[in-house]
Parts: structure tokens; sequence; C-alpha cells
DNA sequence: CTGAAAGCGCTAACAA
DNA sequence: TTGTTAGCGCTTTCAG
């Protein structure tokens, strides 16, 4: 069996308060004893049982993730940036991949509750916004990432996702562009990047067509099928605005499948600068999220709000930026 | 605060027995008694607290996953499939990035150990394998992914990796490269690779030439300085052999930043199959790894240690598939 | 400076 | 069928 304070205390002679002091260093304890203790502790091979001390009414130490796709580059990249700020704090992080599945939402809600998690954060993507209302009713700290719920006083660190489509739309005009597609996903965020693709044509006066604008989920394949519905269209658009590098991939792909070239027949933005818009050629124009910030900072404030102290909740936004790559040019004859 | 299952009980007017029957189906209970309790549960909005019960002795519910860079797309699939699959068997897994950091590998063995886990997975990458044993010491099911280990008797998922080396070799060299290069990791896998490497380039009567020998971390941007290496030397390769997809799209970019055309100039065949080889341009020829079949087969392993039911422990060796695509062609002139 | 003892929320005999 | 009770391993007063 695993060693217990129990062990601990009997093979340094002393009592299991006196080993649970020098674990935690707290109270007053002789450098002697305190020797005896660590001692045995190595001899044992002990290690003090979270679950235990968890079960005392102290923290756990951990946090759940929740996060729609850790496949899609982006999220990978958050979580990895998570992972690194919460280890430095010493929290592990549990992994909830929802699949923007709200079955899987509702099972891991209940299981992050069960399982007394310090904190939790909520990731872009979320379905059922009723059930993050559930973690907040049982006193577990949350936190909100890439997605802001208009209706719930959360801390939330996000993107300015209006300005970001703002940005993408802007520079494909700015090119010259008349006939501009956009593929938005199925997110609260999209729904900001689109209201900025209807402003930025209205701006120029360009009329926003509905043939034009296309919902569906991150994916490559996703990305493909949304192209090619634009490429039969009877005018196709020249560029395209694709609300992430996954769909951005796809419809490069496409494009290449049909003999279309980029970006001399056809422009494409993707938008958060993950891995795919530098390994593709050409290379893709897109708009980064401080991913790294927006890990420490979101970890951070979760913390805060786990610890009880300081700052009143807020709504951090940070600001995107434009990356201009290979993707994107001026239409032909222009 | 949060009910437990006094509140339940008293809410129920019956006792806490009566109530953990009910919360786990075990003992006889009335289906009035049982309606009476699961109301109250209802009511209260009561989650059972699993760091109770696993106090108990029961399973925490929880694995460990460790791996060395969740942002590697090839990493972030396994995760994915085997966060899957995990859920689907209802346990939740705690993810541990670690970098390649021998020193974060150490922390998170012992906050493993500390957290309970009912089993973890190591991951390719683990460095400090002395580390494992002390997670086996303390009689903890571990399960290996993607990486043998010859003097360890633990339950392993991996693909035969000198197999999938001496297939992207083959292919090379039946294109007719003479110069071929490798970039090889600095995990056991690459070992076994590069044997394959050297068997296959004996084989054909080709000099294995240390110049084309070059060995580094998993990244783009290693990937890239490697490739300029290579192409520095007096007669560069025609070939490039990428123990994976990242260090190809790294040699891809490089090579595109030197003007050298990609197949016809140089030939590059990656490793894993990732999202990576279908977005680069041209497609990137590569070695399929299984990954959702590694992650079912992974977690299933564990489950069955875990469960400490059945078959005895064993090494599954799947078989890596080439596919080719348009980073491969004969060399010119040939 | 050190130890005894009362819980934390739940499970699992054992009684009733 | 239901309840009583003794722990699980640790923290934390409160005495000594």
């Amino acid at each position: 069996m695993k060693p217990t304070i129990y062990d601990v205390a009997k093979e340094a002679n002393v009592s299991i308060a006196t080993v649970s002091k020098v674990i935690n260093g707290t109270g007053r304890i002789g450098e002697k004893t305190r020797r005896k203790v660590l001692l045995a502790m190595k001899e044992l091979n002990y290690h003090p049982s979270l679950v235990a001390s968890a079960l005392t009414g102290k923290k756990t130490g951990t946090i759940g993730l929740l996060i729609p796709d850790i496949s899609n580059p982006f999220y990978a990249e958050l979580a990895k940036k998570i992972e690194d700020r919460s280890h430095e704090l010493g929290l592990s992080v549990v992994m909830c991949n929802t699949d923007y599945d709200e079955e899987k939402e509702e099972k891991y809600i209940s299981l992050l509750i069960r399982k007394n998690v310090d904190g939790v954060i909520f990731s872009s993507g979320f379905k059922t916004v009723s059930l993050i209302q559930d973690i907040v009713d049982q006193n577990i700290p949350v936190a909100l990432l890439a997605q802001e719920i208009p209706r719930l006083a959360l801390g939330t660190v996000a993107i300015d996702d209006y300005l970001g489509g703002y940005e993408a739309m802007n520079h494909l005009l700015s090119l010259g562009h008349k006939n501009v597609a956009i593929i938005a996903e199925n997110v609260h965020s999209s729904d900001l990047r689109l209201n900025a693709y209807r402003d930025a044509l209205k701006e120029v006066g360009i009329d926003v067509h509905d043939q034009y604008i296309v919902r569906t989920n991150a994916s490559i394949s996703n990305g493909k099928s949304c192209a090619d519905h634009f490429f039969n269209l009877s005018v196709p658009p020249t560029a395209i605005f694709a609300c992430n590098d996954l769909l951005a991939a796809g419809v490069m792909q496409m494009a290449g499948e049909r003999g279309i070239k980029v970006p001399e027949e056809l422009s494409i933005s993707g938008f958060d600068n993950t891995i795919l818009s530098t390994s593709s050629a050409p290379t893709l124009t897109t708009i980064a999220q401080p991913t790294e910030e927006m890990g420490n900072r979101v970890v951070d404030m979760l913390v805060e709000e786990i610890q009880g102290k300081g700052a009143s909740k807020q709504r951090i936004k940070l600001l995107p930026e434009l990356i201009i790559r290979g993707s994107t040019a001026s239409p032909k004859g222009n």
C-alpha cells in the first residue's frame, strides 16, 4: 500500500499532526524533528494525498478547461498556454473536449462539480449557456475565454472580434475586391465578425448578398465544401474571408483542386494565425489572436477569483492584429 | 455551501447510508424511498463529491496523460482521441504537457501520484525513464503510447517505427534519390527510424554520410534551420526524410525561401500524417500513424490494467502507412 | 514545540 | 429494506 501520514509519523516517531505541519510549513517545528520527518518521508517515498487534503476543505489544485476541439490548432495553442501558466501556479488542468456537443458539455460540467475543481475556464464555442449558470450556482469560480456572454457577469478574456473582422474586411476591400464572401462559424464570436463584414461592405457602398454568407463548423472539410459552394455561384467571389484558419485552409485546398489560383484569382483571409497559416502555400493572410497573453490572463483572472482576493470582475478585450501574407492580392484587372 | 449527503438524507428523511445506496445503485432500496431520495437530490441540486468517495478507497475516475507538446498537431490529435475514449468510459483526463522538460516531467509524476489518479499514459518523448518506475512502484497502472521502453515490462501501444522509416526511405530511394538526408528527433522512436534509414541506404549500396544525419526537437523552426544546414552542404541532398510533419513543414518553408522547388529539386517526406500534410502546397508525402486506433487502444489497455482484470500486459505494434502526396518525385535528370 | 482528537463527505460492513 | 457506525488520509484547533 501507499504510505500514509501515519506511516511517516510512526517512522519518525512523532504524531501525524507534526508531520502535517512539516508538509505544509505551518506552525512551528523544531529543526531536528523537521529533519527526522523529512527523512522518513524520503525513506518511505511518501506522497501526501491531495484527495484527503481536499476533503478537509483545502483546494483541489485542479481547474477544468472546457474547449470545443483540441485538434483545432488554435485551441491546441491556447490549451498549451493555459496549461503552462497553470502549471507555473501549481494547478493542474482537466481537459474537457466538448466537440461542440451539448451532451458532453453537460456531462463535463457535472463531472467538474463533483470533482470539486477550484475553478473552470469556458472557452469559446460553448453552446449551453445555462450550464454555465449551474457552475456559478455552486460557487465555483469561472472565467470565460475568447467568448463573451453578454448576459453573464463573468470575468472574460477575449479579443475584439468585431475589430478583427473589420481589419480582415478592410484589407480585402482596400485591395479592390467587390465580391467578398464570408464563412462564419456557429459561435458567438462569428456573429461579431459577421457584423463587421456587413458594416465594412456597407461603408464602401457594396450591397450585402446572402449568397456570400455561409455558416458552418470549423474544419478543413467544411471549408472545402463552402468554397465549392461559392465557386459554383454565377458570380463567384474574388475574395473569401474565412472566420478561422481551418476553414481558410479548406478554401485554399478546394481552390487548388479547382485550379483557381491564389491570390491571383482568389484572395483568402483566415483568422487565428495558427500554425496552418505559415505552413500553407501561399502563406495565409490572417488575423492574429495573442494566444499567449490570452492564456496567461485568463488563468490569472481565474486564480484571482479562486483566491477571492482582489479585482472586481472584468472583461478584457485584447486587440487582434492583421497579418498580411501571400494569400491576398488585388483582383485581376484592378 | 454545497449540499452534502447529509443534507439530502435530512431532506428525504432517510439515513445517509440509504442515500449512498441510491446514488451508487448498491443494496436493495424500496422504490418509494428511492424516489424520495432522487427528488431530494434534485431539489438541493446535489452533486456527490468524488473527492470524498475517492478517499474511501474508490477510484478517482481520473487518468493522467503525459504528452510532450500539445501544440504539435500529432499530439493534439492523439490527445483528442484519448480524451474521447476516456470520456466514453467515464474517465477524465489531466493533461500534462511536459515540453520535453525533465523538471516538468518530474513535477507532474509527483502530482499525479498525489492526486491518486487511477492510471497514467506516457506518451512518446518522455525523457526520464526512471520516473516511470516511480509511478509503477506506487502500483499505479501505466500504459505507454507511441514509445516503447525496452527495459520496462509495461503495456504499450505504438507503431512500428522501423517499418515506418523504412517505408519512407524505400519510397525515396525507389524514386531514384541517391543523396537522402534525415532529420530525426531526440526521442526513442527516431532511433528506430534512423536505423531504418541506414539499413535502407545500405541495402541499395549507398554509403551513409554523417553530414546527412541531424537530430533535433520537433518544431517548424528547427526544421527550417536543419534544412538550411543541408542546403549549404557542398553536395546538398535531393531528398529529405523528416521524422515528423512539423520538421517537414519547416523544410518546405526553407526550400521556399531559398527558391528550391519541391518536388522538382527537392523531395520531402514527413511522418505522422497530421493536418499539416494536407494543408501545405505541395501536399506532403508522409507516413500515417493510426491515431484513432492508438488512442482507443491505449485507453482500453490502461482501463484493463486499472480494473485488474484480464489480459496480460502486451506490446501492440500497429502498422504505419505510406501516404504519397505531392512533395516527392524523382530527382532531376533521372 | 508537539500531540490528541474532532471532523471533511462518503462507503461498506453489520445490525436492526 | 433501512440505519448505525467505523474508517479513508489529512488539517486544524486546542491542550500539554
